[in-house]
DNA sequence: TGTCTTATACCATGGTTAGG
DNA sequence: CCTAACCATGGTATAAGACA
């Protein structure tokens, strides 16, 4: 059931209704990890939370390493704070290697295969360079290990799984990846229980008001541990029942904060959907569907009004600035429009490029 | 020469359901 | 509650050719 107490609560907490002015890195440290499996859509999931920031300025503060870049929860790539990947490697790799083992049997990549990828990879990064995706690829095959398919892929997963790697910063448009243990200056060391606490206090500060339920799903852990992180923090959290169901939030974010007007172009897998397993305070049931065509789990950018999806949007970017093309549900109410052209500016503004057309 | 269009390859899990 | 198996595509880079 749509609910906009939630909505405009979670607006607030995930920084998208910002009223402070963070940098890149601090929005990445306050959420505990951003989705970022579309990596252009990703870095806007930051400067959405950053009242002024560039693209420029969020690719900066991955290649200055103020942020990490690389596979943690739910088995997919996560923007994350540098001192934290190697707990939260700790903390999922075991589960999500396990639950691979079958997929790895398919692409006929045994323990041998991976063990042998890992050195060639190694030796290739251990001078403290990074390699592009492409040039890694040709690099195995040239010593034997076929990466057609899905291979090539596994291996780059498994590896970061195996904390071996992480992302770099970006060579033009290409990915790269770089040692980890290189990479991250300083890691923080916490037991299983320390993690799961320190992760349920992230997340429910950010992404409050939220259910256990939703906790477990976006981090990855089972029902079972996610209630063992939350009862362990549950001091510094206040609770709510909405619907007999019952939400736990940062303690300063008491008092109501309804959803106003404002709209916000989201991203593709922005955590305002997908930080949560249960997203029916902010999208009809009717109109869920449309925001994942094919059900196929991938995630088109959305429109949000007064904190409910009410549409998509794509953006083309050409060598003068960017196209926009909005999709709303229905007919859009003459403050939304309104507010929808300032989000545009806004969005152009990250890009540094001004808006070319806007279509319907 | 620079821009645009088109074809192609590749990259990336989430949802659902059955059964233990 | 948990795991395993199975199903389902849009976005983007890039190269080649068309075009102004």
């Amino acid at each position: 059931m749509v609910n906009t107490d939630i909505a405009g609560r979670r607006l607030a907490n995930q920084f998208i209704r910002s009223s402070a002015s963070m940098k890149p890195e601090e929005v990445v440290r306050r959420l505990g990890a951003l989705q970022a499996q579309d990596y252009l859509q990703a870095v806007w999931a930051i400067g959405l939370r950053t009242p002024s920031a560039t693209l420029a300025q969020v690719e900066r503060a991955v290649a200055e390493r103020k942020i990490a870049l690389t596979w943690t929860l739910r088995g997919t790539i996560h923007f994350v704070p540098p001192e934290d990947v190697k707990w939260l490697l700790q903390l999922c790799a075991p589960r999500l290697l396990r639950q691979a083992v079958r997929r790895m049997e398919q692409l006929e990549l045994d323990e041998k295969t991976l063990g042998h990828a890992r050195k060639i990879i190694y030796k290739a990064l251990k001078n403290g360079g990074s390699i592009r995706r492409p040039d890694m690829l040709e690099l195995l095959e040239s010593e034997g290990i076929r990466t057609g398919g899905q291979r090539g892929y596994h291996i780059l997963w498994h590896s970061a799984y195996s904390g071996l790697i992480c992302f770099g910063p970006r060579s033009g448009k290409q990915q790269t990846f770089v040692l980890l243990d290189q990479w991250v200056e300083h890691s923080r060391e916490l037991s299983f229980e320390e993690s799961l606490s320190e992760l349920a206090l992230r997340y429910f500060t950010a992404h409050g008001p939220a259910t256990v339920q939703d906790f477990a799903w976006w981090a990855g852990l089972t029902l079972t541990e996610a209630r063992a992180g939350l009862d362990a923090v549950k001091s510094k959290l206040e609770t709510d029942v909405f619907s007999g169901t019952e939400y736990w939030s940062p303690a300063s974010s008491g008092g109501h904060m309804p959803a106003t007007s404002e709209v916000h172009l989201l991203p593709g897998f922005d955590e305002y959907i997908l930080g949560y397993s249960d997203r029916s305070a902010v999208l009809e049931p009717e109109t869920a569907p449309l925001i994942v065509p094919g059900n196929n789990g991938v995630f088109l950018p959305t429109i949000a009004a007064g904190g409910q999806i009410i549409g998509t949007w794509k953006r083309t970017v050409k060598t003068k600035g960017v196209d926009l093309k909005f999709s709303p549900f229905t007919k859009l109410a003459q403050d939304h429009e309104e507010r929808l052209m300032l989000a545009a500016e806004r969005y152009a503004a990250f890009l540094g490029l001004p808006v070319l057309t806007i279509m319907r």
